[in-house]
DNA sequence: CGTGCCATTGAGCCGGTTCAAAGCCGGTGG
DNA sequence: CCACCGGCTTTGAACCGGCTCAATGGCACG
């Protein structure tokens, strides 16, 4: 970066600031003042039905840009928390337009998230509507182990993963019973083994063979 | 506009195309150097699975952006088909990045519209994850209602919507079959029905709330 | 030592799928 | 002018993947 930028992150960013694990940090319909970059820990984005029937969106690990949305749109369309103590950087909202005035190049890398993110949900719109509990399960498993892997979290053959089972069946559209037991066949099957907040894959390439994972490694993510 | 604005618009905009129904615009892999903006006619945004499954993203309409995600990425993740016959206008990709220096405006404007796309690619994963099938249908049939009213096609109670059950189908990931008898119920319930490429709707308000719609209109989307 | 959260496992059921067949066009060629 | 064909919609019937209900067990915490 230049003396420039480096003066203008310097406005643009308000602080860092740590929470608990289970702190709402965006709620749906919230104008948040605030965009965030999470610098440690995991978080959940999701949805909520008005009969409680949750969606979730995404898994938040360590370097995700966090209100995007809200920043660009009037308001929030997702809720975002916490799973974990979190870590995180504090941007002023308000500085984002004056972002794409001077710094373009950061404005584009903006376009690159929120066009990542589009393709993400695609993928994961393709996984719960055509693919079978299995197919799926594999897919979100071995995604986020290569995402893990990216940020240099793997350990030995597994990486951490401190989710519930809950988490993951409100993010594959199943039900936690049914999770529960597809996860259970692929520990038998020793392919992959999710246990203790770790997840171990021995099998990678089957594992992305079953979950019909489409070829490379998810691309390279701009950091802001 | 600027002077400037249409000056540089000039050499963005490459021309102008027509084609026939059923023609691919944009392949899976693929790394096309235009990007388009529909300016009438209609078209489906979807993934294809290995062994033929196919999940619609989404449905094109006139004023939608074609191809950003090449544009801004290395490569296209989904494919993109004229339904009917379209006149699109094509934009040159090399140079979007020079947008990006000289019209700021423009610039936050494609982020708005990377952001709206996964905004809406949300709800949808909500609808296929965690509707049953009258809801999630519902919920599509009013969100398309209500977006084809802004853009001006509604007549009398019914909008042009001139896709096959197959590609709302494969949009809800649910059977044909299914698909078939659920928009039977809708229409014995004389709330909306869906005939000869025309979806009329004549209680929008119960369509809503079958399809547990969060309030409000979709945001205006900013022509590029 | 109770209490609560989460993972696990068994049993029965159901929403949605698959299979199959028929009806309804509009287009085409004889 | 009619017979035929192919694409789409509609309807009936049987089946099944995944859901719901229910109970148990492990573990952390007060």
């Amino acid at each position: 970066m230049t003396d420039q930028e480096l003066a203008f992150m310097e406005r643009f960013k308000i602080g860092e600031m740590t929470v608990e694990p289970g702190t709402p940090l965006l709620s749906e319909g919230a104008n948040s003042p605030q965009i965030f970059t999470a610098l440690s820990g995991f978080g959940l984005r999701f949805k909520m039905l008005p009969d409680g029937r949750r969606q979730v969106l995404s898994m938040i690990f360590p370097g995700d840009l966090i209100g995007l949305q809200a920043g660009v749109m009037r308001e929030m369309t997702h809720n975002i928390e916490a799973t974990t103590a979190m870590k995180l950087c504090v941007f002023n909202r308000n500085e984002l337009w004056s972002l794409y005035k001077t710094h373009p190049s950061r404005a584009y890398d903006l376009t690159w998230i929120a066009s990542s993110e589009e393709r993400f949900l695609g993928e994961a719109l393709t996984a719960i509507g055509q693919k079978s509990a299995m197919e799926s399960l594999a897919w979100a498993l071995s995604r986020v182990f290569r995402r893990l892997e990216a940020l240099d979290m793997l350990e030995g053959n597994s990486v951490p993963l401190p989710y519930r089972q809950q988490d993951l069946a409100d993010a594959l559209g199943l039900s936690l019973v049914h999770t529960n037991k597809t996860l259970a066949k692929l520990r038998e099957r020793q392919i992959a083994s999710w246990a203790d907040g770790r997840l171990s894959v021995s099998d990678l390439e089957q594992l992305e063979e079953i979950g019909l994972v489409e070829g490379g490694p998810p691309p390279a993510r701009p950091l802001m």
